[in-house]
Formats: C-alpha cells, structure tokens, sequence
DNA sequence: AAAAGTCACAACCGCTGTACA
DNA sequence: ATGTACAGCGGTTGTGACTTT
C-alpha cells in the first residue's frame, strides 16, 4: 500500500494519512454524510470521491466495530448470505458496527474457504458450519409507487416506476431497525415478512417476491433461532411456510 | 534466522442503478 | 425519451503482518 501513489490525474492512491483522515472526518462532520462528489474539494483532499467515500464508511465512520467476527455475527452472515448472495451491503445492514467490506472480507478469508474445503479447520474460526448451497434470493424490480412510501405501497399510486426490492427491505429494516439490539435480526425477519405479507395483501400482483425463493429458507430461518434469542419460532417458521405456499 | 507461503484487510476499479435536466 | 452525473455496490488487487518450513 504505497501512500504515495498519484494517479496521472493527479488523485491520491493508496493508504490514508492521520493528516487526510482527519480532514475527511472534519469535513464530513461539518457537511454531514453525501455529496460525495463535492467532498475532496471541501475537505481540501485530493483524492477521488470515491476513495473518500469509502474511507468514511469503512475506517472512520463513529461505531465501526473492530476486531473478529462473534458466533452470532458469523451465524447471521452464513444464513443472509445463504438467502441472499453476494449482497454484502444488505448483509452488513443486520450487523451493527460491521460495514459490508468488513463482512466481505470475512466472507471472503474465513467462511468462503470453508464452502470450498470444509475439511480444511480455520485457525481462528471455531465455529461450525454447516453450509448447503441454496437457491439465492434475487431481487428483481417490480412496479410500485414512487413515493417509497412503505405504508402506501401499491396503494392507488398512479405514479410508479421500477425499484430494486432490496431498497424497500432496507427502508423496511430502517424504519423497524434504526437502532439495533441484540435481536436485530430477528426483527429485521419478522419485518421482512410482515411486509412481504401486507404487501400481498394489498398488492395481488404475484410479481414481487418472483425471485427464487428457497423453501430451505423455512430450514433456515427455523434454525437462525436455535440460539435461544426468541420464543415462538415454530409459528415463525410455520408463517414462513405459509408465506411460500401464499407466493407460489 | 531466513525464505516461502498464507492471511487479513484496506483500497481501487468497473459496473449498475437512480435522479435529474 | 434520452443523456449525463452521481452514488453505491461487489469483485479484485496489493501489501504488510504473521506463520510455517
């Protein structure tokens, strides 16, 4: 990482200084988090929007959480990324304190490995897995109102476009998840299916949860509560399973 | 002790989606 | 309807630290 690399443009490459973090960590103070196109010049940084960007989310944003991943973490990564893929963001989004390079690299150095060659015991990792290979949620977009309105959704909204179903889970965890705890993800489920039934019911089109939708989720998510955080898991799951009979 | 191999993670790059004129 | 700029994401790379031989 050589700090002193400069692209022929004239951008700065490579490792971040005290002297730049600090400039980027005032200015974002000062100007709030966005326009990040704006940021190198009003932190009198010359580095590339992008690069500054990236420096705040994953170094220098308040309550980013160091250090190893807990059981728990791993556990809710392994099934995430077993519903979802590659989404590291979304994943991140459940992991407070975790940003989506951190579970990415994670994924990448500790967990992927193991899908390869489970035989294979990671050093620090004393984790289990179990891991199967699962059909993955995938988003696709659908029609509904632009106002992004989670109550309004698919109600009488003449104005619609195309959204990406990941950004409505999100509102959907932000508006039940601002402030994590100890069940967030629990919550973010519980949520996400909340809505995916009200959704249903208020939308009869069949198209929104047109992704490949594994009946394993079911096994999944039943086991996601084996760690004792929640009671009423069979109801949870039977719902689930209601929910996949309801979609198909 | 040194070389080789492996790990961990910060950072970059390219692509895609969205907003807006 | 189209083009452009911007934001964000995931894949990949580079390199220092650490471990093994």
């Amino acid at each position: 990482m050589n700090s002193s690399i400069t692209k022929s443009s004239g951008v700065r490459k490579g490792a971040w200084t005290e002297e730049e973090d600090t400039l980027l960590r005032k200015c974002v103070e000062k100007y709030g988090e966005g326009k990040w196109h704006q940021v190198p010049l009003r932190a009198g940084l010359n580095r590339c929007r992008k690069s500054c960007r990236l420096r705040w989310l994953n170094y220098l944003r308040p309550h980013i959480k160091r250090g190893d991943f807990s059981e728990d973490e791993v556990d809710l990564i392994l099934r995430l990324h077993k519903l979802l893929g590659n989404r590291w963001s979304l994943i991140a989004g459940r992991l407070p304190g975790r940003t989506a390079n951190d579970v990415k690299n994670y994924w990448n150095t500790h967990l992927q490995r193991k899908l390869i060659s489970p035989h294979r015991q990671d050093r620090k990792c004393k984790v289990s897995l179990k891991i199967t290979e699962n059909n993955i949620v995938r988003p696709r977009p659908r029609t509904f109102s632009s106002t992004k309105n989670i109550v309004s959704l698919g109600r009488n909204d003449s104005n619609t476009n195309t959204v990406d179903k990941d950004e409505r889970c999100k509102q959907i965890s932000t508006s039940t998840c601002d402030n994590p705890t100890a069940d967030d993800g629990v919550q973010w489920w519980t949520s996400l299916l909340a809505n995916c039934n009200e959704i249903k019911e208020v939308d009869e089109s069949p198209s929104l949860l047109h992704e490949e939708i594994s009946p394993t989720i079911n096994g999944g998510i039943s086991n996601c509560m084996q760690g004792g955080q929640i009671s009423g898991w069979d109801d949870f799951s039977a719902d689930i399973h209601d929910l996949w009979n309801l979609l198909n």
